[in-house]
DNA sequence: GCCGTTTTCGGCCCGACTGTTTTCAGTCG
């Protein structure tokens, strides 16, 4: 059985939507959303807690503990399936639109019956937001960019939701049916940052009872294909899940063939050819006689043909074959090499658990240290005050004594301005153990402007962690502009870090600048960004991302132990 | 709708930015 963390957090966020696009009072909005990011980060499974444990969780309270019972007992929620009668189903997509709130949404829909995406990208084509009260050309150019932008990620998925409904389905199938073997493969084993279809391969020797299974589960929407070696189905989010049977002698040869990438499979097939092999799903054979060389483990098949077992992270055939061949493959960084994490935060500001619980969390993690990092003053919406801030200090110590085996930090994510300058002043900064230091406004300066904002944050002693260094989010905001081998040099030469942040919809340095950061002798840091226990989850993410740009543990500063960490900004201050 | 060292009601969500407007509404972080 799933966890019932993800649907309750689906349930009330789309709970949130259609109350703000029906009007509602804006606290009882964001008293939704805040519950749902609650729930759908509690590490643990809610569907196992009493009602105490419920309201245990924060910002949910008695009305909430009734809606998630209601959930669990029965799948449903009355209150919120009336509510979705009565706004029209397209209304929510508007919202994924940025720029496009639930006041202009309703706006759109009122004044020219917009009720979906496709209905807004027809009116925007007959420029009829332009006479529309209250809107013009401008906000219908924005909004027609941005309608596009989401469009080019089109129906692909973030890594996270596949990774949750792959999960989901290997639960599924291991529950009915015994089975050999079973792997999420494709572009989710690749571990790419947007997902189109779900792969997912099993090795038995009979296909039948596997099939039927996969499609008669509970989250399917529609069989699309129903075979004896390979079914699709559509989940009712909409994700296509193909499955395929294969026995299991073919295991090894078959999960290369489905993870890819096609790039990396036809270099595996000239490297073969090459050697008088032919190599296919079903193994590699000798291409005269057609006796099979190997098959059953990806090692085998890869040994036969001289080469050492990739991650799968690695297999976008990007140079690794040949570096390979030649002995210069270098080890990528693992989730067990991170021996801490850089940035985190809690419900002092924008996180959603106590200081306690995600401290409790990282430490059951096995972390030897762990950083608290969250907002500074500048934020305005979210920052903490310097007295917060002391008294989180105060509160970390006490804490420390609970924890003997893990070093507790303390930090903040600073703001990074418009000219590069940071929160507070450099007395109160030394007071930190560490610093991350982000952009979290101004997207869409120059490249010469933000090269020199970027620069200039690391030219301070105060920031030893540049956080989503490109502020992208997949899918609605595109990464600020900037000269970036400036940037790696400026931070080689300052002493700083550059996140690799774990998000599912920042993977931030993403994959090919990680690859030319290392490649320019940066430092990274490959930081959870966590606001509630079930993000530090996310690790795995971004671990996979730097794997991707081939990042070593000796490129990372939290696989390193903690007087490193301590000595690195240490070494930082000392330069000023 | 949640919350409480200001405790069962009245705050909570502030400031920058954009685009549309002549003084402000909506959106975002």
């Amino acid at each position: 059985m799933p966890r019932a963390n993800e649907e309750l957090e689906e349930l009330l966020s789309e709970w949130a939507e259609l109350l703000a696009v029906s009007g509602a009072d804006a606290f009882r909005v964001r008293a939704y959303e805040k519950a749902a990011r609650a729930i759908g980060g509690e590490a643990e499974d809610v569907r196992a807690f009493d009602d105490r444990a419920i309201l245990a969780i924060p910002s949910v309270g008695k009305s909430m503990l009734a809606r998630v019972r209601e959930y669990l007992d029965t799948g449903t929620v009355q209150e919120l399936e009336d509510l979705r009668e009565a706004i029209p189903g397209g209304m929510r997509e508007l919202l994924r639109i940025p720029g496009l709130g639930p006041k202009k949404a309703m706006l759109v829909h009122r004044e020219l019956g917009v009720a979906s995406i496709a209905d807004l990208q027809t009116a925007i084509a007959g420029q009829k937001l332009r006479g529309v009260k209250g809107l013009g050309a401008k906000t219908e150019e924005n909004l027609a960019r941005n309608v596009a932008n989401l469009r080019a990620t089109g129906d692909r998925i973030l890594l996270d939701a596949a990774m949750t409904t792959a999960e989901a389905v290997i639960a599924s199938i291991t529950e009915a049916v015994d089975v050999e073997a079973i792997s999420f493969a494709g572009s989710l084993r690749r571990m790419r940052e947007t997902i189109g279809d779900l792969d997912v391969l099993v090795a038995s020797e009979d296909a039948g009872p596997v099939m039927e299974a996969f499609c008669a589960m509970p989250r399917v929407a529609e069989v699309i294909a129903h075979g004896t070696t390979k079914s699709s189905i559509r989940t009712r989010k909409g994700f296509q899940v193909d499955l395929r049977v294969v026995p299991a002698d073919s295991w090894g040869a078959a999960l290369i063939y489905f993870t890819g990438s096609k790039e990396h499979n036809i270099a595996l097939r000239h490297r073969a050819i090459e050697r008088g092999l032919k190599l296919s799903e079903w193994g590699l054979f000798e291409a005269e006689s057609g006796s099979s060389i190997a098959a059953r483990t990806e090692e085998e098949v890869y040994a036969a043909l001289d080469l050492p077992w990739f991650p799968p992270t690695m297999r976008e055939n990007t140079g690794e074959i040949e570096a390979a061949g030649a002995g210069t493959l270098p080890e990528p960084v693992t989730v067990e090499d991170l021996r801490g994490d850089l940035h985190s935060h809690t419900d002092m500001t924008d996180g959603v658990a106590p200081l306690e619980r995600m401290v409790e969390a990282a430490a059951a993690r096995g972390y030897e240290y762990y950083v608290i990092t969250d907002h500074a003053e500048d934020l305005a919406m979210t920052g903490a005050s310097r007295e917060q801030m002391l008294d989180q200090r105060k509160k970390i110590a006490r804490l420390q004594k609970k924890y003997p085996a893990m070093r507790l930090l303390h930090g903040s994510e600073l703001n990074i301005g418009k000219d590069g300058g940071v929160d507070y002043d450099p007395e109160f900064l030394a007071g930190y153990d560490l610093l991350v230091a982000s952009v979290h406004s101004l997207f869409r300066l120059s490249r010469e402007e933000t090269t020199a904002r970027l620069i200039a944050a690391m030219e301070n002693p105060n920031v030893h962690v540049v956080g989503h260094p490109m502020a992208r989010l997949i899918g609605r905001r595109e990464p600020i502009d900037c000269d970036f081998d400036a940037v790696c040099g400026a931070a080689v030469r300052t002493g700083t870090a550059l996140e690799v942040n774990c998000f599912p919809d920042r993977l931030d340095l993403r994959d090919d600048l990680v690859r030319r950061a290392v490649e320019r002798g940066v430092t990274l840091a490959i930081d959870t960004d966590s606001h509630a226990p079930r993000d530090l989850e996310n690790v795995r993410y971004g671990v996979a991302t730097a794997q991707r740009g081939w990042a070593r543990a000796a490129d990372v500063l939290n696989a390193r132990p903690v007087e490193d960490v301590l000595a690195h900004v240490a070494a930082k201050r000392a330069r000023a």
